[in-house]
DNA sequence: CACGTCATTCAAAGCGCTTTGGACGCAACG
DNA sequence: CGTTGCGTCCAAAGCGCTTTGAATGACGTG
């Protein structure tokens, strides 16, 4: 049942269906609900590969996710990201291609997406500091939405963000509160910009009290739960151990966890840990109080304000570029408590 | 840069140009490489809709997300599951068409897609029991392979799967080699076939040495850290505790270690783990020996073998129905060790 | 009553590609 | 020398939709 058919069986033309179906005013009530009516009754859609190539507009939003080389690792908050874009994309009307590229031909991916006409924006992920993507869409007229920010990148983009250096501060004075001076922070890779964000906020806070940002408690890397767990294990077998640490994510502070009780020490109790949490799916931080203390913002709401404002800037090519700063709130959980009192000693293995 | 514009440049009409750029054989080798050296030079790429429309092919896969209803959760291992699949489709041309789709709106997502000639075939995720979406897979015609299996579904189908029962029985013979006779099996949810397959081999494992599938230490839940946690932290506070756990995941098998530890238990000693790895690429089961004994079967490679699967069938639309059947190694790590030489007594919370 | 206006409908021309059904020239063949 | 066959190439007809420009008729107006 294509269109020709159908119009056939109303005796119209295809383009009095066309526009009865599109919503067009053009076309008399009468003749629009007897259209309606047809339409469903023939079980009609229109092809979609007919319509894109008529409009010329994809009617779909483009995602990469780049496979990190090294360790074939892939971003795990990626599927939640998704499952909140995809949402406002189905209630658009919008389909969502996926890319998966390895990271050194992410360039070459967007190139092509642009090329071919696939999609009609794109969200960027996992922005680096000065980021050559950003440039690179900008050059090829690809509207889009960074998730994230890109210190450095020059002109102005669409992007939604959590205030990281607001709530690594807001973390770390709390563990700072709690009378804790030795702490340490499990962030992300150095080169993505949310990691120096967390930093800076790290840092400011220590600033406030006069305390300084020490190398060998500032660990960067990508967000495996062994990472966590070797880092932070590696900290604690030290001389002189943090009281506290900051973990950039739910995953790595799972590593964390481990590493903490493999030493014999207690969580929230001996050792506090506050981490970043992005509310994945299968990872609640719950109870009452929940598991973690942590600064908390949902990756996939993230997702579905990302979605809105590419779809937005789509349907208004013109409209200037459009900001949203998500603030992560601070929830106290099992996993922090004051200082210990006396200087802890050193357990062995 | 189009077609027409391409071949006027060559001198050519736009068929001859066309074929050969689609290496069709009624093109001299001469022209060819005239045509080729030119379309390089103008940067020509074919209009990706317009290719569709006019081969009736989308050179699209689908694959559907469902979102469960209760808890918003998405499957964790969808992402790297995707990175497989993502690979193949990547390397043949094919792009991945993602639709986020509540549970209850997943067969009118099928319709649809098939409807709309968005797609060319669909990977089928999460297969329940006696899934409806088999048959309505085979009606509307939509080639399709399924990532498991559906017990009692009838007829012949695609399916990539692990021997789910087979490694179950595996694991749980090693926990008996090892002395333990009270063993939990921590599985998934009891709808999805998996788990039925899982709670087989299992069983089998104990029927061997007269042992009866005990239901009290036998759960089924959608596989969160917090399901792992509460459920076996509740069998451990019965009075009369298992000395080992059979987890269906990675991610229970986290809450599972939460819950060892608070009740003051050691892993590996204490009590045992032993796990079903899917090796996300976030929590590599990692160390000498690795953190959890495990059996293991990689959900990346499964990805990159179902989209293979689909694509052959897609290409060959009249093969007979294929079949893999992977095996999971079962790899000793920590986690496990021999049973409890003296019946353990309750601990206080 | 002639005319402009408006609402409604339609024919036809795209969108950029593939593919069918020749056309043309040349070599080989009887 | 006419025919056949082959290698190359092309014109034109789609694919199923949207959209431009025009036609038609009804209506109100001077």
């Amino acid at each position: 049942m294509n269109l020709k058919e159908l119009s056939a069986i109303l005796g119209l033309s295809p383009t009095t269906v066309s526009r009865a179906l599109n919503g067009y005013p053009e076309v008399s009530e009468a003749t629009r609900r007897r259209v309606l009516a047809e339409a469903k009754r023939q079980n009609y859609h229109p092809d979609t590969r007919a319509k894109r190539l008529a409009t010329g507009r994809a009617m779909t939003i483009g995602h990469i996710l780049p496979v990190s080389k090294e360790h074939e690792m892939v971003n795990p908050i990626f599927a939640d990201f998704l499952a909140g874009a995809g949402e406002v994309y189905a209630g658009a009307g919008y389909d969502l291609s996926l890319a998966v590229v390895r990271d050194e031909d992410e360039a070459e991916a967007y190139r092509d997406l642009a090329r071919r006409g696939t999609v009609d924006g794109v969200v960027l992920h996992g922005p680096k500091l000065d980021d050559p993507r950003i440039p690179l869409l900008r050059e090829l007229g690809l509207p889009f939405v960074v998730h994230g920010r890109s210190t450095d990148a020059e002109g102005d983009y669409n992007w939604v963000d959590v205030d990281n250096r607001r709530a690594f501060a807001r973390a770390a004075r709390h563990l700072l509160d709690l009378g804790h001076r030795r702490i340490a922070l499990i962030n992300g890779l150095a080169d993505m910009d949310f990691a120096l964000r967390r930093l800076f906020g790290f840092s400011d806070a220590l600033a406030e009290r006069s305390l300084p940002v020490e190398d060998r408690w500032t660990a960067h890397g990508e967000m495996t739960e062994t990472y966590g767990y070797e880092t932070v294990r590696g900290m604690l077998e030290a001389h002189d151990p943090p009281t506290a640490f900051l973990v950039a994510s739910i995953i790595p502070a799972l590593g964390a966890r481990r590493a903490i009780h493999d030493m014999g020490l207690r969580i929230g109790d001996e050792v506090s840990v506050v981490i970043h949490d992005d509310a994945l799916s299968y990872f609640r931080n719950e109870g009452t109080p929940p598991v973690y203390t942590a600064v908390r913002s949902s990756v996939r709401k993230a997702g579905r304000l990302c979605a809105d404002l590419l779809l937005q800037s789509i349907a208004e090519p013109n409209r200037a570029p459009d900001h949203i700063l998500l603030e992560a709130e601070l929830s106290l959980g099992q996993s922090s408590g004051p200082a210990p009192r006396l200087f802890r000693q050193r357990k062995s293995r």
